[in-house]
DNA sequence: AGATTGTTCTTCGTATACACTTTGTCCCGG
DNA sequence: CCGGGACAAAGTGTATACGAAGAACAATCT
C-alpha cells in the first residue's frame, strides 16, 4: 500500500506545518504554570488579566485565554465577575491526588512493560544514570528535573495518550505541592526509580506494577510529612 | 479554631455572589461539548470561529475561550494558524479510555462504598428505579440520561475532587463515541448497575471495585462490538 | 505537467470601548 | 463609635475593528 503511506507522510507533514509555531496563548499558559509551580504566584494571590498580560507582556486576549486553561487544570480557580485566583491546595487535594495517581501511574507501569522497547529501555537507563550522578553531586535541583523525566518518560511509553496526558497534569500538581512544602526526596527515592525500570525492562507487567506502586507509597508518605507544615488557604 | 470557619463560611458565601452569572464562554462551552456528543459537529468537521460565532450567537472572544478548554478536554484539535476541527476517536483511543476507566471508576466505587452515607444510597436507588421504569418503557433515551447520572454521582459520593473530574471528562468521551456509534447498551446493563449499588451499600470496597470491573469489561466489550463499525479519521 | 504566483480565507494578536459587578471608600446619621 | 448608604474605582465580560501572518486554493506561466 505504497499510496496509503504516502497520504500518511503527507497528513504528517501537514500537521507539522503549522506546528512550530507556538501561539501566544500557550507561551502564556507555559509560564502561567511554571511561575505558579515555582510559587512566584502564591495560592489564593489574585491574578488580574491586565498584570498578567504587563508581565507577559500580551495583550488580554491571550491571558484569557490561558486562564480557562489553567482553570480546567486546577491551577486556578475563577469565580464569576471576580477574577482569577491561584488555587490553594489542601491536605485534602493532596491526599486525593495520590490516591489517583497511584491508579494511573500503576497502569502507566504495567502498560510501559509490556511495551517498552530496547531503546525506550536504554532512553530510561540514561535518565537513570544522570540521576545517579546529579544525586552524587548533590544537584538537587537537576534531580528534581530528572525524577519528572523519567515519570514522564514512563507514561510516553505506556503509549496511552489519555493515561498520559492525565497523568502529567497529575504530576505537575505534585511537583507544585512538593515545591510550596520545599523538602525534596528525590535522592532518597533514586533507588526506587531503579526497581522500576528493572522491572519495566522485565517485561513482567505486575512486577512493574507493584514496583510503581511501591514508589507511590513511598512518596506520598514522604508527602504527607513534608504537609505537617501545612499549606491551606491563606 | 472559631475564626477559620468564620472565615471558611466567608469565603464559601463570596463564591456564591457572583456564581449564578453564567459567562457565555462557559455557556458557549457546554453547548458546544453536546453539540459534538450528539454529532451535530461530526468528527473531523471544520469549526472555525466565525461561524462557532455565528451558530451560538455571540461573539468571537468567548468562543475562542470555549475552543481553549475544548481542546484541553479533548474535544476538538487545535492546529496553530489553521484553527479547529472535531476531534476523531479512533479504535484506539476507544481502548485507551476504557482501560483508564477501569481504573477510575473502580477506585470511585471502592471510595464510595467506603463513604456513602444513607442519603447517598438512597438517591442511588431512585435513579435505579427510575432507569428500571426507563426500561420498562422503552425510553433509551432517558434510560442513557439515567444511566450518565448514576455514574456521575457514583463519582461525586466517591468525595474525590480530582477523581471525579477527571473520570466525568472520560466518560463524556464515552457517551460521544457510543452516539456516534449508535447503539444504546443501556438496558442491557441496568442489572449490572443493581449489583454495583448493592455493593456501594454494603460498604465492602473490594466487592464494589469487583462490580465496577464487571460492569466496564462488559461495557467495553459492547463499545468493540460497536466499533467494529468503525470511526476512523474521516 | 509542474512550478510559481497571487488571491482569499482564517487565525492570531492588539487595541478600544462599554456595560455591569464587585469592591472599597467616604461620609453621614444614629 | 459604628452601621449603612452613596459614590467612585477597579476589573471582568463582551463586542468590534483592524492589521499581520499563515495556509489553502486557484490561476498563470514555463
Amino acid at each position: 500500500m505504497i499510496h496509503g503511506e504516502a497520504i500518511q507522510v503527507a497528513e504528517d507533514l501537514r500537521d507539522k506545518l503549522g506546528a512550530q509555531h507556538l501561539p501566544l496563548r500557550d507561551q502564556v499558559l507555559a509560564a502561567l504554570r511554571t511561575a505558579i509551580i515555582d510559587g512566584d504566584y502564591l495560592p489564593g494571590e489574585r491574578l488580574t488579566e491586565d498584570r498578567l498580560a504587563e508581565d507577559f507582556g500580551v495583550s488580554r486576549n491571550p491571558v484569557r485565554e490561558a486562564l480557562r486553561v489553567a482553570e480546567a487544570e486546577g491551577f486556578v480557580v475563577i469565580l464569576p465577575r471576580r477574577g482569577a485566583v491561584v488555587a490553594s491546595p489542601s491536605s485534602g487535594t493532596i491526599s486525593d491526588m495520590f490516591v489517583v495517581r497511584e491508579r494511573l501511574e500503576s497502569l502507566a507501569a504495567r502498560l510501559a512493560a509490556e511495551r517498552a522497547t530496547a531503546a525506550d529501555v536504554a532512553a530510561l537507563r540514561v535518565l537513570l544514570e544522570q540521576g545517579r550522578e546529579a544525586t552524587e553531586r548533590q544537584d538537587l535541583r537537576r534531580v528534581a528535573e530528572l525524577n519528572s523525566a523519567l515519570h514522564l518518560r514512563i507514561l510516553q511509553i505506556s503509549g496511552n495518550p489519555w493515561l498520559s496526558s492525565i497523568a502529567k497534569a497529575l504530576y505537575l500538581h505534585v511537583q507544585w505541592v512538593f515545591r510550596l512544602g520545599a523538602a525534596e526526596r528525590a535522592p532518597h527515592s533514586w533507588a526506587e526509580h531503579i526497581q522500576l525500570v528493572d522491572a519495566i525492562e522485565s517485561g513482567d507487567g505486575d512486577r512493574a506494577e507493584r514496583a510503581a506502586l511501591a514508589h507511590l507509597d513511598a512518596a506520598s508518605a514522604a508527602a504527607y510529612e513534608n504537609a505537617e507544615g501545612g499549606y491551606g488557604a491563606r
